[in-house]
DNA sequence: CTTTGTATGTTGGTATAACAACGCGCGGAG
DNA sequence: CTCCGCGCGTTGTTATACCAACATACAAAG
């Protein structure tokens, strides 16, 4: 793993670079490559390592027994997941792991991060702190996603959806990571009725879009 | 607080009783009692206490923009909320907590709880790691009402909410802790329809309820 | 260039959830 | 006791999301 992207990892803010080669081994840290497509992890297993996205990027969806799918997170480079299920050995996946992308992941053991230094060093704490702030950041995603599909209508799932996107990106111009499809899942709503409602939109002067590129042109009454 | 209710919060398990007294001062805990219906915690706050419920229950709740609302958990005695945002003390409420019922709150300064401790005392790195399975079980309870509110239709919805309750209470006879509006607001459906389609489901054969209490007379294909 | 495949956009028919309105039963207050 | 409020159930209407089918656009491969 290249360690500059060390750098951008949350689960590791605040730990040296040097600290980080002695670390790894410690944590039985293992990497693989993943082509896009392939399932990392797979419902039903358990886990009890975390994963880091190395490089590329992995989808988390689940699949219902009636056959719908829908998507709970898109992670990239530097991101972490599977830290939820690692957290509790136990319990079965509900979810699928996905390479949405070629990729590169590595592993950790979390119950070696949890215990293994007796001696009470720096990062041993530290890592400890990023990791319940970042088990935090995720209930507040999927809460996040929760009240962009409360609503009823799709126009307003979107526009909720839309509003987040320029927030985070800091403009009114952006590109979203996912396919219409994907998109669609993400929202649970149906794909062409998305397109749909997406083109009426455009009519009535509320954005400009072309494939993952999307512009707000008005405030999406909130 | 009555300290015998320690030994069912989960946060402290493994922790010993006279521990618990010692340990109390020093994570600045401090118990306030809140009347059915009083808010505890308002959307747009910031927290940097965590909050243990040690008598009654607390519902926490979205109130959105265009009026509607919904519940996202529901708290009895033992169980602990806010630590999400007690982590990122940063970050705004997305949501209200209010008193279900009568209610007693035993808060606990989150950032003394990860600190505090220099001399690495036992129970400093338990209740790190209490808490830490404890955000990843409320990460899975999140993902769990995704799934349960992902299906289109609304028999679909409460068939799987109901084959949970029945799991959880490891019976097909049992009380669920929510009303009939705050059933249609946890599954985000009309209460109207919800309670035609329990009807439905009655008339069908499936089921047999009378106000909050229910009983599964077959399986609800799952 | 043609062919093929995939992602996206468009349309019409149908199922169903939301909505509004009302009736009923129950518990509390006067 | 009656009156009132509240939670719950019922019904009919309306809006809208799903679904299937097809059209279009773009990209890759031959």
């Amino acid at each position: 793993m290249d360690t500059n992207v060390f750098s951008h990892v949350v689960l590791f803010r605040g730990i040296q670079m040097e600290e980080m080669r002695l670390l790894l081994p410690c944590l039985q840290a293992r990497e693989r490559r993943y082509a896009k497509g392939e399932v990392i992890c797979r419902a039903g297993e358990t886990i009890s390592e975390l994963g880091v996205v190395a490089s590329g990027s992995v989808n988390v969806m689940v699949n219902y027994y009636w056959g719908g799918s829908s998507i709970f997170g898109h992670f990239e480079a530097g991101q972490v997941f599977g830290e939820t299920y690692a957290a509790l050995p136990e319990r079965e996946l509900l979810v699928d792991v996905v390479a949405a992308e070629d990729c590169n992941i590595l592993f950790l053991n979390l119950n070696k991060l949890l215990t293994t230094c007796q001696k009470g060093c720096a990062w041993h704490h530290q890592i400890i702190r990023n990791l319940i702030s970042l088990s935090a950041e995720k209930n507040l995603s999927l809460s996040t996603r929760m009240m962009q599909t409360a609503p009823k209508t799709i126009r307003e799932r979107l526009s909720l959806y839309l509003s987040e996107q320029a927030q985070r990106h800091g403009g009114n111009h952006f590109t979203i990571p996912y396919s219409r499809q994907q998109l669609a899942d993400y929202l649970s709503v149906d794909r062409s009725a998305l397109s749909n409602e997406l083109s009426k939109m455009q009519q009535d002067g509320l954005i400009r879009f072309h494939r993952n590129e999307f512009t707000l042109l008005k405030e999406l009454d909130l």
